[in-house]
DNA sequence: GGCTAATTGCAACATTGTTGCATTTAGTCT
DNA sequence: AGACTAAATGCAACAATGTTGCAATTAGCC
C-alpha cells in the first residue's frame, strides 16, 4: 500500500512531498518494472511533470528504505512487497506480458548457501529472476497451439 | 579457452577477425564483468583501438553463441565457462574484489521450478547471483577483525 | 504566517547505446 | 600470390540514460 510507504517516510524523518507521492502511486499501479524515464513518461501522460534528476533521487531513496527494488536484469524498479527478507530478493517475470511477482523461499536460500559454500564462497545476498510464463499467458499460449 | 571460442566461430560460419580475437582475449583475461566501454578502455591501454559500435556488435554475437554472458545485476559481460545449461545461469560475485565465478546446480533449478509452480508460474529460465565474499576476501576480512 | 533544512528544478555535462552507410577485410576461388 | 565478394568494421550523427553543482522551492516546524 502507498499509505504504508508514506508511514515509513514519516517515521524515518523524510518529507512526504508531492513528487514522492507521485512516484509511489506510479510504482504501486505498475505491474511491471519501470525505469526512471518510464516513470517520467507515465507521469507526463497524466499532465504531471517531474524532472528526471528528481526521479533518480527518489528511487535511490526508496531503494535504500526497501520501499522499492532495482531489478537485476533490466535495471527497472518495482515496489517492494515483501520487505528485505535478509538480503534475499526473488522475482518471477513473465517474458510475454512483462508482469512481475516477488517471492521468497527460505529453503532456496539455504540450498544456495550450502552449494556456494562448497566453492569456499560466503554468500550474503541472493538475487534471482525466474523468467517464463505467468498463468494467464501460459493458458493463452496453450490455446493458440491447440487451435493450430 | 580462446581457441575453443574461435572453433565455435569458424564452425558456425563467422569470420575470425582481429577485433573478435581482441575482445575474446580481454574477456578471457578478465576476472570480473566488463561493460563494452570497459573493454574498449582496456584495449586502448594496449594500444589497440576498437570502435565501440564494433564492440557492441561482437558482444551481441558472442552472447547469441553462448560464448559470453550478459550479467543481470550490472549488465557487464563475462566469458561463458559452462555453456548454456538449459537456460540456467548462476554466478557468485564477490562484493569486495569483484571477482566472479559461474556455477550450475540442477537441484537448485528443480526446487526453484517446483516453488514457482505453486504460483501457477511456468519457469523457463533461471538467473541468479549470489553475492558475498570469495575465500580470499573472507580470510582477509577475518584477519582484520581479529587484529582489532 | 514566517523560518529553515530538506527537497526539487535547472543547466550543463558525461556516459552509454543505436542506426545508416561508406570502407575494409577474412575467407574463397582461381 | 592476386582478385572477388559477402561479412565485418569504422565513422558520423544521433538518441537515451545517468550525474553533478547550485539556485529556487517547499514540507514540516514553531
Ligand atoms: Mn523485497
Ligand atoms: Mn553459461
Ligand atoms: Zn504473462
Ligand atoms: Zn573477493
Amino acid at each position: 500500500m502507498v499509505q504504508d510507504s508514506i508511514q515509513v517516510l514519516q517515521t524515518q524523518g523524510y518529507k512526504v512531498t508531492k513528487p514522492r507521492r507521485q512516484v509511489l502511486a506510479i510504482l504501486n499501479g505498475a505491474q511491471r518494472p519501470l525505469s526512471p524515464y518510464d516513470i517520467q513518461r507515465l507521469l507526463r501522460q497524466q499532465g504531471k511533470h517531474l524532472n528526471h534528476v528528481t526521479i533518480y533521487r527518489i528511487l535511490d531513496l526508496f531503494c535504500s528504505l526497501n520501499l522499492a527494488h532495482k531489478l537485476l536484469s533490466t535495471g527497472g524498479f518495482v515496489k517492494c512487497v515483501l520487505g528485505d527478507k535478509e538480503g534475499c530478493h526473488r522475482f518471477m517475470v513473465c517474458h510475454r506480458c512483462g508482469t512481475l511477482q516477488e517471492f521468497a523461499d527460505e529453503g532456496l536460500c539455504q540450498e544456495e548457501n550450502e552449494f556456494t559454500r562448497n566453492f569456499d564462497f560466503h554468500t550474503k545476498y541472493h538475487l534471482s529472476e525466474s523468467s517464463g510464463l505467468c498463468s494467464n499467458c501460459y493458458r493463452k499460449q496453450h490455446q493458440k497451439q491447440g487451435n493450430a
